[in-house]
DNA sequence: ACGTCATCGAACCGGTCGTTTCGATGTGGA
DNA sequence: TCCACATCGAAACGACCGGTTCGATGACGT
Protein backbone atom coordinates (compact mmCIF):
# COMPACT_ATOMS: atom_id res chain seq x y z
CA UNK A 1 0.00 0.00 0.00
CA UNK A 2 2.51 2.11 0.25
CA UNK A 3 3.00 2.42 -3.29
CA UNK A 4 6.71 2.51 -4.10
CA UNK A 5 7.35 5.00 -6.87
CA UNK A 6 5.61 5.72 -10.03
CA UNK A 7 2.67 4.00 -9.75
CA UNK A 8 -0.92 3.54 -11.93
CA UNK A 9 -1.63 0.56 -9.75
CA UNK A 10 -5.23 1.85 -9.30
CA UNK A 11 -6.57 5.79 -8.38
CA UNK A 12 -9.50 4.14 -6.68
CA UNK A 13 -7.40 2.10 -4.56
CA UNK A 14 -4.88 4.91 -3.31
CA UNK A 15 -8.09 6.71 -3.06
CA UNK A 16 -9.20 3.96 -0.29
CA UNK A 17 -6.19 4.10 0.91
CA UNK A 18 -5.31 7.29 1.83
CA UNK A 19 -9.68 7.50 2.97
CA UNK A 20 -9.12 4.57 5.67
CA UNK A 21 -5.98 6.05 6.75
CA UNK A 22 -6.96 9.49 7.22
CA UNK A 23 -10.50 8.45 9.32
CA UNK A 24 -8.38 6.52 12.41
CA UNK A 25 -5.44 9.53 12.16
CA UNK A 26 -8.35 12.37 12.37
CA UNK A 27 -10.42 10.49 14.60
CA UNK A 28 -7.58 9.65 17.23
CA UNK A 29 -5.39 13.18 16.88
CA UNK A 30 -8.40 15.49 16.15
CA UNK A 31 -9.06 17.16 12.86
CA UNK A 32 -7.22 20.24 13.55
CA UNK A 33 -4.53 17.49 15.81
CA UNK A 34 -2.57 16.50 12.73
CA UNK A 35 -1.47 18.78 9.80
CA UNK A 36 -1.44 17.45 5.91
CA UNK A 37 2.18 17.15 5.89
CA UNK A 38 1.99 14.74 8.81
CA UNK A 39 -1.07 13.32 7.55
CA UNK A 40 0.41 12.60 4.01
CA UNK A 41 3.54 10.85 5.60
CA UNK A 42 1.82 8.72 8.14
CA UNK A 43 -0.63 7.54 4.94
CA UNK A 44 2.07 7.27 3.00
CA UNK A 45 0.82 9.54 0.09
CA UNK A 46 2.38 13.25 -1.44
CA UNK A 47 0.63 16.02 -0.97
CA UNK A 48 0.23 15.85 -4.65
CA UNK A 49 -1.79 12.80 -4.40
CA UNK A 50 -4.13 13.79 -1.57
CA UNK A 51 -4.73 16.78 -3.31
CA UNK A 52 -5.66 15.15 -6.51
CA UNK A 53 -8.23 12.80 -4.79
CA UNK A 54 -9.54 15.23 -2.33
CA UNK A 55 -9.36 18.30 -3.08
CA UNK A 56 -8.48 20.00 0.08
CA UNK A 57 -8.27 18.94 3.69
CA UNK A 58 -12.38 20.06 4.07
CA UNK A 59 -12.80 17.55 0.91
CA UNK A 60 -10.92 15.11 2.87
CA UNK A 61 -12.61 15.47 6.03
CA UNK A 62 -16.08 15.90 4.44
CA UNK A 63 -15.18 12.40 2.89
CA UNK A 64 -14.04 10.85 6.10
CA UNK A 65 -17.44 11.71 8.02
CA UNK A 66 -19.34 10.55 5.40
CA UNK A 67 -18.21 7.07 5.09
CA UNK A 68 -17.87 7.52 8.61
CA UNK A 69 -21.96 7.91 9.44
CA UNK A 70 -22.16 5.23 6.60
CA UNK A 71 -20.41 2.41 8.42
CA UNK A 72 -21.33 3.07 12.37
CA UNK A 73 -25.19 3.53 11.00
CA UNK A 74 -24.69 0.28 9.28
CA UNK A 75 -22.84 -0.76 12.14
CA UNK A 76 -26.06 -0.10 14.66
CA UNK A 77 -28.57 -1.54 12.23
CA UNK A 78 -26.53 -4.94 11.81
CA UNK A 79 -26.49 -4.77 15.30
CA UNK A 80 -30.72 -4.60 15.47
CA UNK A 81 -31.73 -6.76 13.20
CA UNK A 82 -28.85 -9.49 14.20
CA UNK A 83 -30.81 -9.86 17.50
CA UNK A 84 -34.35 -11.24 15.96
CA UNK A 85 -37.75 -9.82 15.19
CA UNK A 86 -38.44 -8.72 19.49
CA UNK A 87 -38.10 -4.95 19.43
CA UNK A 88 -36.68 -5.07 22.90
CA UNK A 89 -34.04 -7.11 22.55
CA UNK A 90 -33.25 -4.60 19.16
CA UNK A 91 -33.00 -1.78 21.36
CA UNK A 92 -31.14 -3.77 24.11
CA UNK A 93 -28.49 -4.85 21.12
CA UNK A 94 -27.87 -1.31 19.54
CA UNK A 95 -26.66 -0.49 23.18
CA UNK A 96 -24.83 -3.61 23.90
CA UNK A 97 -23.22 -2.55 20.55
CA UNK A 98 -22.51 0.94 21.92
CA UNK A 99 -20.89 -0.49 24.83
CA UNK A 100 -18.26 -2.82 23.04
CA UNK A 101 -17.84 0.70 20.93
CA UNK A 102 -17.15 3.14 24.48
CA UNK A 103 -15.06 0.16 25.56
CA UNK A 104 -12.42 0.82 22.76
CA UNK A 105 -9.46 1.99 24.34
CA UNK A 106 -9.41 4.48 21.04
CA UNK A 107 -12.54 5.69 21.72
CA UNK A 108 -13.00 9.30 21.80
CA UNK A 109 -16.72 10.24 21.21
CA UNK A 110 -18.82 10.48 18.21
CA UNK A 111 -15.97 12.05 15.49
CA UNK A 112 -19.39 13.35 13.45
CA UNK A 113 -20.61 15.29 16.15
CA UNK A 114 -17.57 16.05 17.49
CA UNK A 115 -16.33 17.68 14.26
CA UNK A 116 -20.21 19.41 14.25
CA UNK A 117 -19.66 20.95 17.50
CA UNK A 118 -16.70 22.36 16.14
CA UNK A 119 -17.46 24.50 13.52
CA UNK A 120 -20.77 26.48 13.71
CA UNK A 121 -21.09 26.31 10.05
CA UNK A 122 -20.02 24.15 7.16
CA UNK A 123 -20.08 20.79 5.87
CA UNK A 124 -20.06 18.88 9.13
CA UNK A 125 -22.62 20.01 10.42
CA UNK A 126 -24.85 19.13 7.83
CA UNK A 127 -23.42 15.21 7.73
CA UNK A 128 -24.15 15.30 11.15
CA UNK A 129 -27.64 16.52 11.00
CA UNK A 130 -27.91 13.73 8.15
CA UNK A 131 -25.71 10.95 10.23
CA UNK A 132 -28.78 11.98 13.36
CA UNK A 133 -31.79 11.87 10.96
CA UNK A 134 -30.29 8.13 10.22
CA UNK A 135 -29.98 6.74 13.56
CA UNK A 136 -33.40 8.35 14.38
CA UNK A 137 -34.87 6.19 11.89
CA UNK A 138 -33.23 3.05 13.24
CA UNK A 139 -34.51 3.95 16.88
CA UNK A 140 -38.20 5.30 15.53
CA UNK A 141 -38.49 2.26 13.44
CA UNK A 142 -38.00 0.19 16.46
CA UNK A 143 -40.29 1.95 18.72
CA UNK A 144 -43.01 1.79 15.90
CA UNK A 145 -42.80 -1.94 16.02
CA UNK A 146 -42.62 -1.80 19.82
CA UNK A 147 -46.27 -0.47 19.66
CA UNK A 148 -45.36 2.81 21.51
CA UNK A 149 -48.03 5.27 21.27
CA UNK A 150 -45.97 8.25 19.91
CA UNK A 151 -43.06 6.35 17.98
CA UNK A 152 -41.28 9.79 17.10
CA UNK A 153 -41.14 10.93 20.83
CA UNK A 154 -40.23 7.76 21.67
CA UNK A 155 -37.46 7.26 19.16
CA UNK A 156 -35.87 11.29 19.78
CA UNK A 157 -35.88 10.29 23.45
CA UNK A 158 -33.89 6.86 22.76
CA UNK A 159 -31.65 8.95 20.44
CA UNK A 160 -30.80 11.37 23.33
CA UNK A 161 -30.04 8.75 25.57
CA UNK A 162 -27.84 7.05 22.91
CA UNK A 163 -25.56 10.67 22.28
CA UNK A 164 -26.07 11.60 25.85
CA UNK A 165 -24.39 8.50 27.26
CA UNK A 166 -21.82 8.92 24.26
CA UNK A 167 -20.89 12.26 26.06
CA UNK A 168 -20.69 11.03 29.02
CA UNK A 169 -18.78 7.92 28.15
CA UNK A 170 -16.49 10.63 26.23
CA UNK A 171 -16.20 13.96 28.44
CA UNK A 172 -17.30 11.97 31.74
CA UNK A 173 -15.05 8.70 31.54
CA UNK A 174 -18.26 6.85 32.21
CA UNK A 175 -17.20 2.71 31.01
CA UNK A 176 -20.50 1.52 31.61
CA UNK A 177 -22.63 4.37 30.03
CA UNK A 178 -24.09 1.98 27.54
CA UNK A 179 -25.25 0.18 30.33
CA UNK A 180 -26.84 2.56 32.44
CA UNK A 181 -28.77 3.81 29.33
CA UNK A 182 -29.81 0.81 28.36
CA UNK A 183 -31.86 0.23 31.74
CA UNK A 184 -33.19 3.60 31.09
CA UNK A 185 -34.33 3.06 27.13
CA UNK A 186 -35.99 -0.37 27.92
CA UNK A 187 -37.84 1.19 30.72
CA UNK A 188 -39.06 4.38 28.48
CA UNK A 189 -39.89 1.22 25.76
CA UNK A 190 -41.63 -0.73 28.08
CA UNK A 191 -43.70 2.28 29.52
CA UNK A 192 -45.05 3.69 26.10
CA UNK A 193 -45.13 0.35 25.02
CA UNK A 194 -47.65 -0.89 27.49
CA UNK A 195 -49.89 2.45 26.61
CA UNK A 196 -48.80 3.88 30.16
CA UNK A 197 -48.33 7.40 30.50
CA UNK B 1 -16.58 50.07 29.39
CA UNK B 2 -14.20 50.54 26.08
CA UNK B 3 -11.18 52.74 28.43
CA UNK B 4 -10.43 55.52 26.17
CA UNK B 5 -6.69 55.46 26.63
CA UNK B 6 -4.68 55.42 29.46
CA UNK B 7 -6.89 53.91 32.29
CA UNK B 8 -6.06 52.53 35.71
CA UNK B 9 -9.74 52.61 36.66
CA UNK B 10 -9.78 49.13 38.34
CA UNK B 11 -7.59 46.12 36.38
CA UNK B 12 -10.35 43.77 38.69
CA UNK B 13 -12.95 45.51 36.14
CA UNK B 14 -11.31 45.22 33.09
CA UNK B 15 -10.16 41.72 33.64
CA UNK B 16 -14.50 40.85 34.52
CA UNK B 17 -14.83 42.88 31.22
CA UNK B 18 -12.42 41.10 28.48
CA UNK B 19 -13.96 37.97 30.22
CA UNK B 20 -17.86 38.86 29.79
CA UNK B 21 -17.07 39.92 26.14
CA UNK B 22 -14.54 36.93 25.48
CA UNK B 23 -17.16 34.85 26.73
CA UNK B 24 -19.87 35.41 24.44
CA UNK B 25 -17.62 36.12 21.16
CA UNK B 26 -16.36 32.48 21.78
CA UNK B 27 -19.18 30.84 22.11
CA UNK B 28 -20.43 32.46 19.08
CA UNK B 29 -17.67 32.29 16.71
CA UNK B 30 -15.87 29.10 18.41
CA UNK B 31 -12.71 28.62 19.98
CA UNK B 32 -10.61 28.06 17.06
CA UNK B 33 -13.32 30.54 15.05
CA UNK B 34 -11.18 33.84 16.22
CA UNK B 35 -8.25 35.02 16.58
CA UNK B 36 -6.53 37.03 19.75
CA UNK B 37 -5.81 40.12 17.49
CA UNK B 38 -9.89 40.18 16.57
CA UNK B 39 -11.19 39.58 19.66
CA UNK B 40 -9.38 41.83 21.54
CA UNK B 41 -10.35 44.62 18.72
CA UNK B 42 -14.11 43.73 19.34
CA UNK B 43 -13.04 43.42 23.50
CA UNK B 44 -11.84 47.08 23.52
CA UNK B 45 -8.86 45.69 24.97
CA UNK B 46 -4.67 45.60 23.57
CA UNK B 47 -3.06 42.30 23.59
CA UNK B 48 -1.21 43.43 26.31
CA UNK B 49 -3.63 44.33 28.47
CA UNK B 50 -5.34 40.66 27.50
CA UNK B 51 -1.81 38.82 27.78
CA UNK B 52 -1.00 40.28 31.40
CA UNK B 53 -4.34 39.01 32.97
CA UNK B 54 -4.65 35.86 31.27
CA UNK B 55 -1.01 34.66 30.53
CA UNK B 56 -2.35 33.05 26.99
CA UNK B 57 -5.12 32.23 24.81
CA UNK B 58 -5.42 28.90 26.44
CA UNK B 59 -5.29 30.76 29.90
CA UNK B 60 -8.69 33.10 28.78
CA UNK B 61 -9.75 30.09 27.56
CA UNK B 62 -9.80 28.56 30.95
CA UNK B 63 -10.67 31.47 32.55
CA UNK B 64 -14.15 31.42 30.20
CA UNK B 65 -15.33 27.83 30.50
CA UNK B 66 -14.75 28.09 34.14
CA UNK B 67 -16.48 30.97 34.30
CA UNK B 68 -19.16 29.49 32.15
CA UNK B 69 -19.40 26.18 34.00
CA UNK B 70 -20.07 28.49 37.26
CA UNK B 71 -22.95 30.59 35.64
CA UNK B 72 -24.97 26.92 34.11
CA UNK B 73 -24.66 25.30 37.11
CA UNK B 74 -25.85 28.16 39.36
CA UNK B 75 -28.73 29.23 36.74
CA UNK B 76 -30.01 25.11 36.67
CA UNK B 77 -29.63 24.58 40.49
CA UNK B 78 -31.72 27.75 40.87
CA UNK B 79 -34.42 26.85 38.71
CA UNK B 80 -34.74 23.80 40.39
CA UNK B 81 -34.75 25.23 43.88
CA UNK B 82 -37.39 27.45 42.95
CA UNK B 83 -39.64 24.82 41.77
CA UNK B 84 -40.51 24.18 45.53
CA UNK B 85 -39.89 20.66 47.12
CA UNK B 86 -41.06 18.53 44.79
CA UNK B 87 -38.19 16.77 43.55
CA UNK B 88 -40.61 15.75 40.26
CA UNK B 89 -41.81 19.57 39.66
CA UNK B 90 -37.44 20.34 40.35
CA UNK B 91 -36.95 17.86 37.56
CA UNK B 92 -39.18 19.56 35.12
CA UNK B 93 -37.90 22.85 36.29
CA UNK B 94 -34.41 22.16 35.12
CA UNK B 95 -36.02 21.09 31.25
CA UNK B 96 -38.03 24.11 31.40
CA UNK B 97 -34.87 26.38 31.97
CA UNK B 98 -32.87 24.12 29.35
CA UNK B 99 -35.74 25.05 26.81
CA UNK B 100 -35.71 28.66 27.41
CA UNK B 101 -31.54 27.87 26.14
CA UNK B 102 -32.26 26.50 23.09
CA UNK B 103 -34.65 28.80 22.28
CA UNK B 104 -31.92 31.47 22.02
CA UNK B 105 -30.99 32.27 18.67
CA UNK B 106 -27.45 32.41 19.91
CA UNK B 107 -27.43 28.83 20.98
CA UNK B 108 -24.68 26.65 20.14
CA UNK B 109 -24.42 23.66 22.32
CA UNK B 110 -22.63 23.58 25.72
CA UNK B 111 -19.40 25.80 25.37
CA UNK B 112 -17.66 23.27 27.23
CA UNK B 113 -18.52 19.70 26.26
CA UNK B 114 -17.96 21.60 22.57
CA UNK B 115 -14.43 22.92 24.20
CA UNK B 116 -13.51 19.73 25.26
CA UNK B 117 -14.34 17.33 22.23
CA UNK B 118 -11.93 19.17 20.01
CA UNK B 119 -9.47 18.77 21.91
CA UNK B 120 -8.75 14.69 23.01
CA UNK B 121 -6.43 15.89 26.37
CA UNK B 122 -6.23 19.65 28.16
CA UNK B 123 -7.82 21.65 30.31
CA UNK B 124 -10.50 21.79 28.56
CA UNK B 125 -11.67 18.27 28.85
CA UNK B 126 -10.68 18.54 33.16
CA UNK B 127 -13.22 21.28 33.06
CA UNK B 128 -15.62 19.85 30.95
CA UNK B 129 -15.49 16.69 33.55
CA UNK B 130 -15.46 18.91 36.61
CA UNK B 131 -18.93 20.63 35.14
CA UNK B 132 -20.54 17.27 34.29
CA UNK B 133 -19.51 16.38 37.82
CA UNK B 134 -21.51 19.23 39.52
CA UNK B 135 -24.16 18.43 36.64
CA UNK B 136 -24.66 15.20 38.00
CA UNK B 137 -24.99 15.79 41.74
CA UNK B 138 -27.80 18.28 41.17
CA UNK B 139 -29.56 15.54 39.27
CA UNK B 140 -28.30 12.56 41.64
CA UNK B 141 -30.01 14.79 44.77
CA UNK B 142 -33.63 15.10 43.35
CA UNK B 143 -33.26 11.45 42.25
CA UNK B 144 -32.15 10.72 45.65
CA UNK B 145 -35.02 12.51 47.09
CA UNK B 146 -37.56 11.07 45.33
CA UNK B 147 -37.03 7.90 46.35
CA UNK B 148 -35.06 6.69 43.50
CA UNK B 149 -33.57 2.97 44.06
CA UNK B 150 -30.71 3.72 42.36
CA UNK B 151 -30.40 7.66 42.82
CA UNK B 152 -26.56 7.22 41.52
CA UNK B 153 -27.97 5.16 38.78
CA UNK B 154 -30.83 7.52 37.55
CA UNK B 155 -28.96 10.68 38.31
CA UNK B 156 -26.99 9.33 35.32
CA UNK B 157 -29.49 8.57 33.56
CA UNK B 158 -31.29 11.87 33.81
CA UNK B 159 -27.76 13.09 33.40
CA UNK B 160 -27.41 11.50 29.55
CA UNK B 161 -31.20 12.73 28.95
CA UNK B 162 -29.81 16.41 29.47
CA UNK B 163 -26.66 15.97 27.47
CA UNK B 164 -28.78 13.71 24.69
CA UNK B 165 -31.33 16.96 24.89
CA UNK B 166 -28.71 19.50 24.24
CA UNK B 167 -26.78 17.45 21.36
CA UNK B 168 -30.52 16.65 19.28
CA UNK B 169 -31.00 21.05 19.65
CA UNK B 170 -27.54 22.03 18.54
CA UNK B 171 -26.67 19.27 15.88
CA UNK B 172 -30.11 18.30 15.02
CA UNK B 173 -32.52 21.32 15.10
CA UNK B 174 -34.97 20.50 17.49
CA UNK B 175 -36.16 23.11 19.43
CA UNK B 176 -38.49 20.56 21.00
CA UNK B 177 -35.77 18.44 22.76
CA UNK B 178 -35.94 20.08 25.81
CA UNK B 179 -40.19 19.03 26.43
CA UNK B 180 -39.48 15.45 24.95
CA UNK B 181 -36.70 15.13 27.73
CA UNK B 182 -38.42 16.35 30.41
CA UNK B 183 -41.24 13.94 29.24
CA UNK B 184 -38.66 10.93 29.30
CA UNK B 185 -37.01 12.18 32.55
CA UNK B 186 -40.41 12.45 34.47
CA UNK B 187 -41.38 8.54 33.00
CA UNK B 188 -37.62 7.68 34.66
CA UNK B 189 -38.46 9.75 37.68
CA UNK B 190 -41.95 8.00 38.15
CA UNK B 191 -40.54 4.63 37.50
CA UNK B 192 -37.97 4.34 39.93
CA UNK B 193 -39.43 6.43 42.62
CA UNK B 194 -42.33 4.42 42.89
CA UNK B 195 -40.55 1.46 43.31
CA UNK B 196 -41.62 -0.16 39.59
CA UNK B 197 -38.68 -2.24 38.43
C1' DA C 1 3.47 67.90 41.50
C1' DC C 2 5.32 63.57 40.67
C1' DG C 3 5.88 58.86 39.89
C1' DT C 4 3.71 54.51 39.46
C1' DC C 5 0.77 51.87 36.96
C1' DA C 6 -2.57 50.27 33.56
C1' DT C 7 -3.58 50.78 29.14
C1' DC C 8 -3.40 51.60 24.08
C1' DG C 9 -1.94 51.02 19.31
C1' DA C 10 1.13 49.36 16.27
C1' DA C 11 4.83 47.00 14.80
C1' DC C 12 7.27 42.88 14.81
C1' DC C 13 8.71 37.79 15.22
C1' DG C 14 8.78 32.95 14.59
C1' DG C 15 6.30 29.26 13.53
C1' DT C 16 2.76 26.54 11.38
C1' DC C 17 -0.56 25.47 8.12
C1' DG C 18 -2.98 24.61 3.77
C1' DT C 19 -1.95 24.75 -0.89
C1' DT C 20 0.69 24.87 -5.31
C1' DT C 21 4.21 23.61 -8.27
C1' DC C 22 8.02 21.05 -10.42
C1' DG C 23 11.17 17.56 -11.90
C1' DA C 24 11.88 12.79 -11.65
C1' DT C 25 10.31 8.03 -11.67
C1' DG C 26 7.93 4.26 -12.88
C1' DT C 27 3.47 1.65 -14.81
C1' DG C 28 0.19 0.37 -18.22
C1' DG C 29 -2.05 0.68 -22.52
C1' DA C 30 -1.88 2.00 -27.64
C1' DT D 1 8.20 2.03 -28.65
C1' DC D 2 5.91 5.79 -26.90
C1' DC D 3 2.70 8.49 -24.49
C1' DA D 4 -0.54 9.37 -20.85
C1' DC D 5 -0.93 8.99 -16.26
C1' DA D 6 -0.26 8.40 -11.28
C1' DT D 7 2.82 9.01 -7.99
C1' DC D 8 6.75 10.72 -5.12
C1' DG D 9 9.76 14.01 -2.72
C1' DA D 10 10.89 18.44 -1.94
C1' DA D 11 10.64 23.06 -2.27
C1' DA D 12 8.28 27.24 -2.08
C1' DC D 13 4.20 30.30 -1.23
C1' DG D 14 1.24 33.35 1.14
C1' DA D 15 -1.58 33.80 4.87
C1' DC D 16 -2.56 33.73 9.49
C1' DC D 17 -1.88 33.22 14.33
C1' DG D 18 -0.15 33.38 19.06
C1' DG D 19 2.85 35.99 21.50
C1' DT D 20 6.30 39.92 22.56
C1' DT D 21 7.89 44.46 22.77
C1' DC D 22 7.90 49.55 22.80
C1' DG D 23 6.77 54.36 23.04
C1' DA D 24 3.06 57.25 24.21
C1' DT D 25 -0.94 58.50 27.05
C1' DG D 26 -3.42 59.40 30.88
C1' DA D 27 -5.42 58.30 35.72
C1' DC D 28 -4.64 57.73 40.63
C1' DG D 29 -2.36 57.90 45.10
C1' DT D 30 1.12 60.20 47.74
Amino acid sequence: MPVPKGASLDPVQTRATILRAATGLLYERGLDGIGVAELCATVGASKETLYRHFGSKDGLVEAVLEARSDHVVRWLREAAEAAGDDPAAQLAAVFDALAGWYAEPAFRGCAIVNASAQWHDGVPRTVAARHLDRHLDLLTGIARRAGARQPEVLGRQLLMLVEGATVLADHHGERDAAATAKQAALALLRGQGEGAF
